[in-house]
DNA sequence: CAGTAGGGCTAGGGTTGC
DNA sequence: TGCAACCCTAGCCCTACT
């Protein structure tokens, strides 16, 4: 299609770093609705990001022998899914932060920094918004875009619209 | 963080099925009290159930939308999947909406299965949304609509400005 | 406030192109 | 062949609605 194949740039791969000591590993979609990001990762998806820190992670690691012991395991069908680590919780973090300021990226920080970063933050901004969609529905009617259903976002603002 | 992510056993799935034999699709908070069951989803929750039963529909009903393309295609070797038309953005949503409306009985070609684009998680900028962005960016600013980055997505296209 | 429906996001396995 | 970029989907989260 339109984009055979986007190769990363040192530029977009450092603002995707820098994402990631900001917002956690893991909050791809965070980081991308970062002003601070969304410069230079705009042509980025979520996923891309997701991706792109998967690779940087392993060839950060030494694979000297890790790729040969994960290679092995996949042919033997199903590794154990049973989690015997007996770290507590407040052991995981600090390993997290030491990581993070030792800016060396590692998988595991994913789930353990969910956890820790609490949010609950709520909007309640549907008038002001209700105020636009109707132009823009128009606006997009006229200009063929958009079919059944579609949804405008900008900044914390979402518009739906349904037709 | 015991578990990242619990895989539904074959067990716990057919006890899914049966409780939505016995009590109905949506009843998940009454499927999870029954006693038939509780023993085999006592680690899942009532959205779990939900989630489980629609992953379960889905695949159950469109399932060939890649596995029997990729299948077919297998055989095959490997068929050009580039596209070199210039399609607008109406005009793809069109096909879009076309392919949801006939439905999908069984095999279909894997070309149109390609254009369709089967949905989508990613928001990636391609090149035939772009030429939607500069004209959307004009009108949201003559609307203030927006502010240092907008998403606009319609059926699986998305269009995102930055300003 | 609890339950459900439905969209969204992420993790991980697969696939493709160079 | 190896790797980087990309695709697909199961499982889980978030929000609205009732």
């Amino acid at each position: 299609m339109g984009a055979p194949k986007q190769k990363w740039t040192a530029e977009e791969e450092a603002a995707l770093k820098a994402g990631v000591v900001k917002h956690g590993a893991g909050k791809w979609r965070t980081i991308l609705k970062d002003p601070e990001f969304s410069g230079i990762l705009c042509m980025r998806s979520n996923v891309d990001l997701k991706d792109k820190w998967r690779n940087i992670s392993v060839t950060a690691s030494g694979w000297g022998s890790r790729e040969k012991a994960r290679i092995a395991l996949k042919k033997n069908k199903q590794v154990s899914k049973h989690d015997d680590n007996p770290m507590t919780l407040s052991t995981i973090v600090k390993d997290i932060n030491d990581e993070i300021v030792h800016a060396k990226p590692l998988a595991v920080s994913s789930e353990s920094l969910r956890i820790a970063g609490p949010k609950g933050s709520n909007s309640r901004k549907r008038d002001d918004i209700k105020e636009k969609e109707e132009p823009m529905k128009k606006w997009c009617e006229e200009k063929g875009i958009g079919g059944k259903k579609m949804r405008i976002e900008a900044q914390e603002k979402v518009i739906e619209i349904v037709h």
